[in-house]
DNA sequence: GTGACCCCATTGTGATCACAAATTTCCGGC
DNA sequence: GCCGGAAATTTGTGATCACAATGGGGTCAC
């Protein structure tokens, strides 16, 4: 069963199907993926883009089901998301998607400021026009996105945004840093977005384009610095009030 | 099988029976946990401490048999290393150990001074005389496990060192970051003191043993700072003259 | 002697079954 | 009516089986 080309049931994941083309090969490369994979990325989707609710259960049989495959895959992706940290097993065996406490997002924060501006510097050496130009349609994207109150949408974009310029520095190993931290903080971000919508987000985005086009890497790290430090804080401000 | 307290056949994996102490609950502690559990610790301490050669494949079912369980549990333990990139899955979906190159290694070293002086800093409003005092305990293994000769016994007690500083801090999600980070590189170092030995090191933890003892934390900094830089460079000059 | 092709062993992947622990539900006693 | 305990269900864990793909080794043709 392995390289067999098994589309997963159609299950109704709030995923848009493929509108995708960021995680490189996305709608068409379904084929020659193991199930374990394609699960993977489904749910690793899910909790990215707030698919999940934070301290929500996760049951192996019951995501299988969802998906209409055999516990067996499941088991692997969930094994894999919780050695990232997307994902909690409790004491009890059960896993959910890890509350936020105020201690870890702060954590999350002092990563994110310590790691993505410097993975933006590192991206501007090797960008093309063309990169700039691609990263200004998805800035573009997320305005749209952002005017309709089309949350996913705006968090999909965003994240796009951010990943397609950080994956241009072709540092993988800081990428992978990078990409396990948005995994713990996507949940919440949902959450915060949820609540107060989208219309009021003020991003740093047009700077950081500016300093791009310029090649000037110092505005372009204070412009994704300012960036973090004003969506975390739109994120704290609206979990924390009532969190931990 | 699960709470079941079955002893993992006696191999010799040339991993110290039960001098840890250091994984808060190591040799008493098998009792309750899962074999997908112990065989990932085990799995992990191997990499950890350079048991595996960098480049060498690692085969489900010779593990399996190697460790007297089924290759189940042994895949979920893979799985899980290989979201925490100390173990890569190629693209014959073959598992090795990832061989070092000079922009990860680059990488690494970027991450590691970026968290760990911070972990350190943060360790340092939490310590008490009593923890100083296990520090400098470790400390002394150090040298004596250097002076011997005694390459694992070093990393070990390095990794000790470092670790029971950090996780004072409680910010887990950054330890858990350091974590992975140290997984990436445990082989390389192995690599670097099999070649040129021990006998040649020069930490810096005497300089970060003072600071704990002033609770000067910029001093502090300095000093975890200065011995990753050291350490490093040693591996770096150690391993990557040879390979890319 | 060398190269290509085919066969077999090895290995990862997925499904199913069996079992234990934890949770939930339900019933009886107070 | 409420609380406690026992039975049943749910759920994670481990083993075994089946299958496909990759890799290696051997053989045959030239």
């Amino acid at each position: 069963m392995v390289g067999r080309i098994k589309r997963l049931a159609d299950v109704s994941t709030g995923a848009k199907p493929a509108s995708e083309g960021e995680e490189a090969q996305e709608s068409q490369a379904i084929v020659g993926l193991t199930t374990h994979e394609e699960v993977y990325r489904r749910l690793r989707e899910q909790i990215l883009y707030g698919g999940i609710e934070p301290g929500s259960a996760v049951t192996l049989r019951g995501l299988a089901d969802e998906l209409g495959v055999s516990p067996m895959p499941v088991r692997e992706a969930v094994r894999r998301l919780i050695a990232e940290r997307a994902l909690l097993l409790q004491d009890n065996r059960r896993v959910m998607v890890p509350p936020m406490t105020r201690d870890t997002f702060e954590q999350i924060l002092f990563a994110r400021r310590a790691l993505e501006p410097e993975l933006a510097a590192r991206a501007l050496r090797k960008l093309t026009k063309k990169d700039i130009a691609t990263i200004e349609a998805i800035d573009n994207a997320i305005d749209v996105a952002m005017r309709a109150g089309d949350t996913e949408g705006y968090m999909r974009a965003n994240h796009q945004f951010h990943f397609s310029l950080y994956r241009k520095s072709e540092a993988w190993t800081l990428v992978a840093l990078v990409e396990s931290i948005w995994l713990q903080f996507g949940p919440f971000m949902r959450m915060a977005y949820g609540r107060i919508g989208t219309s009021t987000i003020e991003d740093h985005h047009e700077f950081a384009l500016a300093a791009m086009r310029n090649g000037d890497a110092k505005a372009l790290r204070s412009a994704i610095d300012a960036d973090i430090g004003q969506g975390m804080g739109f994120i704290g401000e609206a979990v924390l009030s009532r969190v931990g």
